[in-house]
DNA sequence: ACATCATTCAACAGATTGATTGAATGTTTG
DNA sequence: CAAACATTCAATCAATCTGTTGAATGATGT
């Protein structure tokens, strides 16, 4: 069974695929074939490629099935194979981004603190917010976000956030808040942001605290 | 902004991602520490290889992200890295899955007729059930699929198709039936699923003219 | 300190891949 | 049919990747 399972012809055929997407020019020609039907010469430009190397690349994804081919008079046009060819791409793009985000983070981010630590000051959140570097997240209820909320933050309620993860981008840090540091809506986003993939943190403080502190506010009535 | 976008580094980091990934060795290890965290030992006799290979491919795999590492007294464990990493495993094996599919249909499926056509004939859909190659799907009610079917039928009625295409291998053709000729509920599961990536055909007659030919059905009182 | 075990490192030969060059193919135009 | 054009093929060299060997490292137990 081990050996049935190790020597799969699965594992050939995904490595295959996956050493064909091993090279950026390769994923640079796919990017612009996904975006619709192009010729050899229109993906030179779009590349910077010269022509005998952009069509051996070509070659190499045709060969692997993620492109095809049709002859449209002297042009040969390049479009998308079938399959699920686009959510592998998205994928892949999703995980260099987290990793992406997550080396930034190790490095922009060492403060003197463990980058391990959850929660994120509010000094570093108004640095953050500033050099909009992350995306701030708000998980209470509606009403309570339509009655004040952190400036830019988007709101996205506890119970909606699994339905609604294709709301929030991946190359960017995602600090959630709620309603303070005895709220735990923040904390469970956390965990569900973590378990698919996402780079989050935790606003120790909330919308209270923050209206205590003097800090500018968005929807907020003070009357 | 052409060169922006074709200079992004996300490319390069997927690229690098991807390369990883492009090696039989390397997805096999993988596999089975996504099923736990594995010392390099076990992982040795799982996959067959010589430590030092296991050693140095698990290295490469650790210098992308895919896994990280963690002592306990001698051994090293490896675990997989954080980030959506399954996805993306998940996603190459469902694109292999599919090429497998089409390659085993193209090279099987050679009966004289195009394979480009998208109906099947009760000849070879018999056949392909006695090798069990196929995954036979019927979209009608709830209620007429109680009232009879094909034998090893599946029964995902059309309006539920798109929520339950996970009830559905990749690794087999779909072929799905309704009524008869004139259906077209098994057209609409055809796009459907072509469109999500599976290889699926249309069984050109429905249940009511297989019981007509006096094959066998299920869940048919005659009474 | 020593022996032992699990793992990694370093170095090598053989194979594969990437970019470049120039020739070859297939298609349209004059 | 010849010329012009778009693309592919073939051949080359440098760079990288693979698997194997044996030595080096790090942790444990006597």
């Amino acid at each position: 069974m081990t050996d049935i399972d190790t020597h799969h012809p699965l594992f050939d055929l995904s490595a295959d695929i996956a050493r064909t997407l091993g090279h950026a020019h390769r994923l640079v020609l796919l990017h612009h074939i996904a975006e619709g039907e192009k010729a050899v010469e229109q993906l030179t430009e779009l590349t910077g490629l010269s022509v005998a190397n952009a069509s051996q690349h070509l070659q190499g994804l045709k060969r692997a099935g993620l492109v095809q081919t049709r002859r449209d008079g002297k042009r040969v046009l390049y479009r998308l194979g079938s399959g699920p060819i686009e959510a592998l791409l998205a994928a892949l793009r999703s995980l260099a981004a987290y990793n992406s985000v997550q080396i930034r983070d190790l490095i922009e981010g060492s403060t003197g603190r463990s980058n391990l630590l959850e929660s994120i000051t509010r000094e570093e959140l108004l640095r953050r917010m500033r050099e909009d570097s992350i995306v701030l997240l708000d998980v209470r209820p509606e009403d309570e976000f339509a009655a004040g909320h952190l400036p830019q933050a988007i709101n996205i309620p506890l119970e909606e956030l699994e339905n609604r993860l294709a709301e929030l981008p991946r190359e960017k840090l995602v600090v959630a808040y709620c309603r303070g540091i005895r709220c735990v809506l923040s904390a469970d986003a956390l965990a569900i942001l973590k378990a698919r993939g996402w780079v989050a943190r935790r606003f120790e403080l909330g919308f209270p605290d923050w209206l205590d502190a003097g800090l500018a506010v968005e929807g907020y009535e003070s009357g």
